[in-house]
RNA sequence: CGGGGCGUAGCGCAGUCUGGCAGCGCGCUUGCUUUGGGAGCAAGAUGUCGGAGGUUCAAAUCCUCUCGCCCCGACCA
């Protein structure tokens, strides 16, 4: 039987959205489910997960917020306070009407009407806010920094799994304070606490800015965002954090009495990142043998196979792959254990390519030539190489090792980024790139700062701003679209 | 909400036009042989043909109603 080129049909070259759709289900990272838009995450897609939330919230620890947890459902009337935030969720909101299922000619029907109906939380600003008007009355009440982890809902139209789900797992961090400065900087604290942990941790370069105004979240004084460039040029938003003002402390009705006596409005920030991420890492690392995960976020680093053509051997070598596992356990990476399974519950390649297909950084095969020799057979999952080398030399560098891959996988990713991000200056340059089909990326180009010219390039190349860059030489140019004389470059992109 | 398509075994599908035993591939189970990058042979198990009603000796197939899903648009972390 003639061995099939790539471990996952079509490759990305052939169909991305289908690449990307196998990559999940070869990977065993999650799968549809019986309701709509809702994804099933499987125990190595939630692995994941809980590896980023690991990260994550040691982080938002770190800077003294801390976890709280708020109701999934939100009554109607509270939504209404904030009219121009609500306006921007109200088209997907999931609403509660009854709180009882009766039978009805042998079937459940919907019963009991509620006299309000209550909104399933597409983000939390509201309800919270109405716990900090009534928490928040001195200035000794603040700063309040809080975060939390739950599911919201937001009821999409079209969905994909990880990427957009109508259901998805997420935190969201909600503070309050005395002063804009205070306020507007922990939005930037948070920021690049999202900026480090998925650089350092998912490997995934990003960008650093704040959103134009069409594409500020609704209510915001200014959104900032982390934008990754996907193996098909898209921009992928990982991470935002925003800066609310006092809109939602005038919303919410959140006072302070000042040091000086002044009753005040307070300044708010919220920020989120969510099971999106996973998406991101998905289509920012993994090849057309399916996934690629960076050590340092994978649920194991390590898996061994042993090699047993005879049952003579079997208990031997078994022996010495448990052995092999508590060598490497021993170990540590990135300040954790070293995360070690051994696979034995069938032999041959399939076996091989269901690790390769999941992304696990190293694979150990282990036989009785190993034992023998007191080798190892390693693969490695970010360049491919398979050699053999001498157990203690390897196992004593293991940590090494994961550390390069780590960089490894990163370098590459911010390469292949680099590699397509294009200074864009002319007007038909920049329509002709975005129509091109074989042309993919992000460009920086000027723009004059109308929500006119965003408009008309957003209908005409279904393009848009993906955020005007913080470290902006200010460059000098004349907008990309209108032709004026502008102040900033920004990066344009088509978007997931 | 507009335009298109599809519901048949766990998954992917054929069969529907022209009504006549419920099928194929993959997967799964068992056994033997294999085994260092996707194994072979043999024997099995698995169905409310989306649902309801109708026509007929006979319906996956024809008719009526209905439910659900997918794709393309508009909307979006």
């Amino acid at each position: 039987m003639a061995k099939k080129k790539n471990a996952i049909s079509p490759t990305r070259e052939e169909n991305y959205p289908e690449w990307y759709q196998e990559v999940i289900k070869e990977g065993d990272l999650a799968e549809n489910s019986p309701v709509r838009g809702c994804m099933v995450i499987k125990p190595w897609g939630y692995a994941l997960w809980e590896n980023i939330v690991k990260k994550l919230d040691a982080r938002f620890k770190e800077v003294g917020v801390e976890n709280a947890y708020f109701p999934i459902f939100i009554p109607l009337e509270l939504m209404q306070k904030e009219a121009e935030h609500i306006e921007g969720f109200a088209k997907e909101c999931a609403v509660v009407t009854h709180h009882r299922l009766t039978k009805k000619d042998g079937k459940l029907v919907p019963d009991g009407k509620l006299a309000e109906p209550l909104i399933v939380r597409p983000t939390s600003e509201t309800i919270i806010g109405e716990s900090f008007a009534k928490w928040v009355s001195s200035y000794r009440d603040l700063p309040i920094l809080l975060n939390q982890w739950c599911n919201i809902v937001r009821w999409e139209m079209r969905t994909r799994l990880f990427l957009r789900t109508s259901e998805f797992l997420w935190q969201e961090g909600h503070t309050v304070h005395q002063t804009r400065d205070e306020a507007f900087s922990f939005t930037e604290t948070i920021l690049n606490i999202y900026a480090d942990v998925v650089e350092e941790e998912l490997a995934i370069p990003v960008i650093r800015g704040k959103k134009s105004p069409m594409e500020r979240f609704p209510g915001a004084v200014e959104t900032m965002c982390i934008e990754a460039m996907m193996q098909d040029g898209k921009a992928l938003q990982a991470g935002t954090s925003h800066f609310l003002g006092q809109n939602f402390a005038k919303g919410s009705n959140i006072k302070f009495q000042s040091q000086e006596g002044k009753e005040e409005f307070a300044w708010t920030t919220s920020w989120g990142a969510s099971t999106r991420l996973i998406g991101g890492l998905i289509m920012t690392h993994s090849d057309d043998d399916g996934l690629i995960i960076p050590p340092k976020i994978a649920p194991k680093q390590v898996v061994l196979l042993p090699i047993i053509k005879d049952e003579a051997n079997e208990q031997k070598i078994l022996d010495h792959v448990y052995s092999i596992k508590k060598e490497i356990e021993s170990k540590e990476f990135n300040n954790n254990k070293i995360s070690v399974e051994i696979d034995n519950k069938e032999q041959g390649g399939i076996r091989v390519w269901r690790w390769i297909k999941k992304g696990i950084p190293i694979r150990i095969e282990i036989g009785i030539k190993e034992l023998e020799n007191d080798t190892l057979f390693v693969g490695r999952r970010d360049n491919g190489e398979k050699k053999s080398v001498k157990r203690d030399e390897f196992v004593n560098n293991i940590s090494n090792i994961l550390d390069e891959m780590q960089k490894n996988i990163f370098s590459n990713a911010l390469k292949y980024r680099n590699d397509n991000i294009f200074e864009i200056d002319e007007n038909e340059e920049f329509y002709e790139f975005f129509k091109s089909e074989d042309k993919k990326g992000f460009t920086l180009s000027p723009w004059c700062g109308s929500i006119e010219c965003e408009k008309k390039i957003q209908e005409d190349l279904s393009v848009t701003i993906r955020c005007v860059p913080f470290n902006d030489k200010t460059d000098r140019g004349k907008c990309i679209c209108c032709g004026k004389e502008s102040t900033t470059k920004v990066f344009f992109a088509k978007s997931y």
